[in-house]
DNA sequence: CGCTCGAAGTAACGCGCGTTAGTAAATAGG
DNA sequence: CCTATTTACTAACGCGCGTTACTTCGAGCG
């Protein structure tokens, strides 16, 4: 798999590696003790100054004083030991499904970005119950069981699609708040993307441009997102005094070629005018991916003649897709810096808002309505 | 943004809030002094088991009687004090551009797996030097002071795309492995992916098709990538007697758009059988994505009339494209895991095979040729 | 001058654990 | 029976730090 090769460039220095000895344990490292010594004070004033007491009386000077030491020993503080003392370790664990993609990320970035803001680390362990025979509760356990023994003081549990899901026992221990999924059991705090507003605007968008015969391509009708979403989409037609046709509505399997199939059946069921839509809200973007080639194929223009609009706006294809795809978004940062938030509230012995909460799916314009 | 509504489904209860009193260091966590007690032995006995030393004798008995005090007490061991007291953490540290995602993700997986079979815990940091407005060092600084503050053993920084990077100083503090780039300095090893056969493996699979005429649809010429790859390209031609015709090489942006433009142009400059190539490697899955619509505009199928090959393997895009792309991948995952064991034998002060290592990027088949 | 009181600091404990040096009893060897 | 080993443990130290309780010193007050 992996074959070496000379560094190319630079010239063949007798590498690089800090720790010449072999693995001697090279108590690097200076301590708040050395920082003391240097600047003639105990180390409790050291620590005094680093946290910034504000009931400690430690002279403007010698405060500088140690500060300089500090600059000058570089010194770094020792999180675990801190930790250990303070009896609060300031870390929060995250467990998700790191092999489904393209989702998670954006969950942790969130939930990555809030966390820095409130001076919080995040540790990432992957769930991938990607074996799909069963769920693969060991993996997981290990998981959740990690993070305890890094003493997080929460746990963030995030799926890849909105669903139900069963989380690991010891993760009720600490705080625990599901992200993009509702624990099956319903004690859990959640967040979820509100589906249904999503498939609203969505619908709405569609409405406003003029379209009133819309076509669905469906996901599996089970799922909340395919609930939800469908949901929204009747409400707004209801609103605009239309109602759903059934006949518009195929179901199709989540992928490119679902989508091409779906809005195939769609298009060929109706002549032009003759009560064939004139605008194809799909459930997901990569159906929307197959709904492009079916209307390019019967010499259709996007948006002059169907207008497509899809959901998820993922990114690689909803922007690249031409013309761009407009899109409804899965607030997925969102949802991650509010789980991180909702979190916080809740190891801080704060009530939280709700028990569960929903987040808006922004609409995004492009250029296929 | 968020808005709170109440839970769906379940009776409102109490809130299942783990902590009831506000904030109090409610000390849960039993200890080994707690198992120790349990079992009648001592502390040390407990350790002793725990870490199942050799030349420690404890009785079976005892053993088995420990054993079924830690199971049944649920005692979970602090991972902090132990990194304290044994000066060594078994943590290793991954900075990288989350923001980017898509690519960053298969590396941190890779690395993530690699680093649970060898028993280590990977703490991810965000760089995110998105800020276009030059190398955010601020964020990125922070971000490896942090992961220090932790006493991570060892480092691994990450790209989204193979380039040249300036990594934070504190980082030659610990070892530290660059994966899918290189450092500017050449004191750091590194992982990058094998660019230039992956371009020959390309371009050797369009000649076995029986291509002789082909089309490249280049990057931005400068970058390592679109070296590699072209000199890859030119070696496989090479090797067959035939030479890169520079009037089919054509630059364009790495998008889609760039994609469909360099496609047309290099469609449109010949007839077909009369010079036109009958095959198009372009150096990325975008890329390719636009191409697909310039060959399908002018009535060509793919891949009876024109092959396309991409480069990247975008799931997202090589998988849903129809028909599905074959493409050359990018070992993410390969790079992210052989990361971890560069650091883990450079931690454990054995030498590494090479400052820089490369790896296969496969060919992936699927039906665009 | 004796006293109090705040300012400026320090000594010392303990967080949970790995580890070294030691101890007590059982066994072996002569 | 007495000493050398081995077996089976335990006491105690220290990792780096937060924190509480204490000490010291000078200023202010009557």
């Amino acid at each position: 798999m992996a074959k070496s090769t000379q560094a190319p460039a630079p010239a063949p220095s007798p590498a690089a590696s800090p720790a010449a000895s072999p693995a001697a344990p090279v108590h690097r490292g200076v301590t708040m003790a050395d920082v003391a010594k240097a600047a003639g004070v105990s180390r409790t004033a050291v620590s005094f100054v680093l946290s910034n007491r504000e009931n400690a009386s430690i002279s403007e000077e010698t405060k500088h004083r140690i500060l300089e030491a500090v600059q000058a020993l570089g010194y770094r503080p020792n999180a675990g030991a801190r930790a250990l003392a303070s009896q609060r370790s300031d870390w929060y664990g995250i467990v998700t499904e790191i092999v489904t993609a393209p989702f998670a990320v954006d969950i942790i970035k969130g939930a990555q970005d809030q966390a820095w803001l409130s001076r919080r680390f995040l540790l990432i362990a992957p769930s991938d119950q990607a074996d799909a025979t069963g769920p693969n509760r060991g993996m997981e356990d290990a998981a959740v069981e990690k993070l305890l023994e890094q003493r997080v003081e929460g746990l963030l549990y995030a799926a890849t699609y909105h669903r139900a899901v069963h989380v690991p026992k010891s993760a009720y221990e600490v705080p625990t708040v599901l992200i993009n999924c509702f624990d099956a059991d319903g004690k859990l705090p959640s967040i979820v993307p509100d589906e249904r507003a999503g498939g609203r605007v969505a619908v709405e968008r569609l409405l406003q441009a003029g379209h009133t015969r819309i076509g669905v391509i469906n996901l599996d009708p089970d799922i909340p997102a395919a609930v939800g979403r469908l949901e929204g989409c009747r409400e707004a037609l209801a609103e605009a005094g239309l109602e759903l046709d059934p006949e518009l509505v195929v179901s199709g399997h989540a992928t490119a070629d679902g989508g091409y199939e779906a809005a195939c059946e769609i298009l060929d069921k109706y002549q032009a005018g003759a009560g064939r839509p004139t605008a194809l809200f799909c459930l997901n973007d990569r159906m929307a991916m197959g709904a492009y080639d079916a209307v390019k194929e019967r010499g259709l223009a996007i948006p002059q003649d169907i207008a497509v609009i899809g959901f998820d706006n993922q990114e690689l294809i909803a922007a690249y897709l031409r013309p761009k795809l407009t899109t409804v978004a899965l607030p997925f940062e969102e949802m991650g810096a509010l789980g991180v938030q909702t979190l916080a509230s809740l190891t801080a012995g704060q009530p939280i808002t709700a028990h569960q909460q929903m987040v808006d799916c922004p609409l995004l314009e492009r250029y296929s309505v």
